[in-house]
DNA sequence: AGAAACAATACCAAAAAAATACCATTAACC
DNA sequence: GGTTAATGGTATTTTTTTGGTATTGTTTCT
């Protein structure tokens, strides 16, 4: 653990650095620091006492430079739990390149995430679905409907439909639906998306917090497994002024 | 049944590992037996009590690493049978082959296309052509608009950048971009698209027959060259309600 | 000398981490 | 089929870690 205190602090730079108060030393070299990237978004920074020891300064003149990152924006301070260099921009970004849970994609965004459920049962199945998923009338569907939020703002809102077949008890999936489909040996080898832009209506918008009429980006998604047959078919709803989708191309000959 | 624990956890680790929450040496070490084959797809792990017992910790902290590889789909646990690993989970090796243009991507539809001029010529770069494409500030760029018609409806509003040492005479190009800038040899390797949803204003919303306000798909796309120079960037504005962005995903394991 | 800024000490409060004790489900066994 | 032991599930409490604050001493500038 101390490496990242001596990455940061460098503390010749503290005692060397010629006059003037010690927080505002402090506080430029914890602001190099940040923007040098030895501290992403999200990061902890090291709790104040251990900053203080490793400085051989008190707690309160630490704190006192953390308070004026803070007062700045640069940094965000949770009681009882740490302090924390916060997110550059408000756009979150998600690549194409790995198919990666919502949670995953916004943790490595230095985003805590939560979900709230809207729905989580089995159905009887509506003409559509049974038309995309090849069900007869008599089957059922798990529905699983989650209102996606990172750093307590409504970001999308995911609907996921999948025969019950494979996924009979909806009340077991937790956390990844993949991985709950694939607990059941229901791996998909082949997945296909279709984005689309949307102006967001009721009673939607009031879910994500924005005013009906804004655009956002409606993500469907079909996956199949090997046997052609489709396993789930997923409808995500986000918000577009906070999110964009992210694709990098590998470009082949001819 | 004690060389297994011995071998997941090699107990030095967690006591020796320097400072930290306990479970999370835990997590990592678990997640390292896994990967690592000393557990494969299928295996159950030591039960909660034993792991605890071993590790001299208590159980709920063994619970609370367990609970966040479950959480990441990496395990799976039974209720009073155990707790198994999962198969890998899938993802997605890579998006898209190849970027196909317009053209291609309308006549795959059905659809026949044209495109309007809305400009074609030399300019000196604005600061952001600058500092995208790598421009000195006495360089020129190629700046090329068209207005993308299927079937008679205004579909998509396109707007290209390119420097001039790549494409010297704009006015040559009259079909695809991509085939202009072949010919000349400057050939992408790799391209990062970015697709968000927008609000269509004035004056694009009359050029696409659309009032203002209504949902459009803005993507935006960087080439790169072997080299790692920009070749070009181009943002495209899409009618929402006539355009969809479809992706084609092959998930491989692992 | 006095006032203001700076720095150190000591203690408070909230949150997370860890431990304890008990409940519910499964599966094996009789 | 019922019994039982082994397993994961959960509620509650205690301990540790973390930021928050009031008080006091110290320097510095006027």
């Amino acid at each position: 653990m101390t490496e990242l205190l001596a990455a940061i602090l460098s503390p010749e730079r503290l005692q060397a650095g010629g006059s003037g108060p010690l927080y505002l030393k402090l506080r430029q070299t914890l602001e190099e620091a940040i923007q040098s990237g030895k501290l992403n978004h999200g990061d902890a920074l090291p709790p104040e006492r251990d900053l203080a020891d490793y400085a051989n300064i008190s707690r309160v003149t630490v704190r006192k430079a953390v308070d004026d990152l803070v007062k700045d924006g640069l940094l965000v301070r949770r009681h009882g739990s740490g302090t924390f260099v916060v997110k550059p921009v408000s756009k979150v970004e998600q690549s194409l390149s790995r198919l990666t849970s919502f949670t995953e994609d916004m943790a490595r965004r230095g985003l805590t995430t939560r979900a709230q459920w809207l729905d989580r049962g089995l159905f009887h199945p509506s003409p559509d679905e049974m038309m995309i998923l090849g069900l007869p009338a008599d089957a059922l569907v798990a529905r699983l409907g989650r209102l996606r939020i990172a750093d307590d703002m409504p970001l999308a809102i995911e609907r996921a439909c999948i025969s019950s077949e494979f996924l009979p008890d909806p009340a077991q999936v937790t956390g990844s639906l993949y991985a709950a489909l694939g607990q059941r040996g229901c791996r998909p080898v082949r997945a296909v998306q279709r984005i689309s832009a949307y102006n967001i209506k009721e009673p939607d918008a009031a879910l994500l917090g924005v005013t009906a009429g804004v655009a956002g980006l409606s993500i469907e998604r079909v996956s199949y497994l090997a046997s052609g047959r489709v396993v789930e078919f997923t409808r995500s709803l986000y918000r577009g002024d906070a999110y964009d989708f992210v694709a990098e191309l590998t470009l082949s000959d001819t």
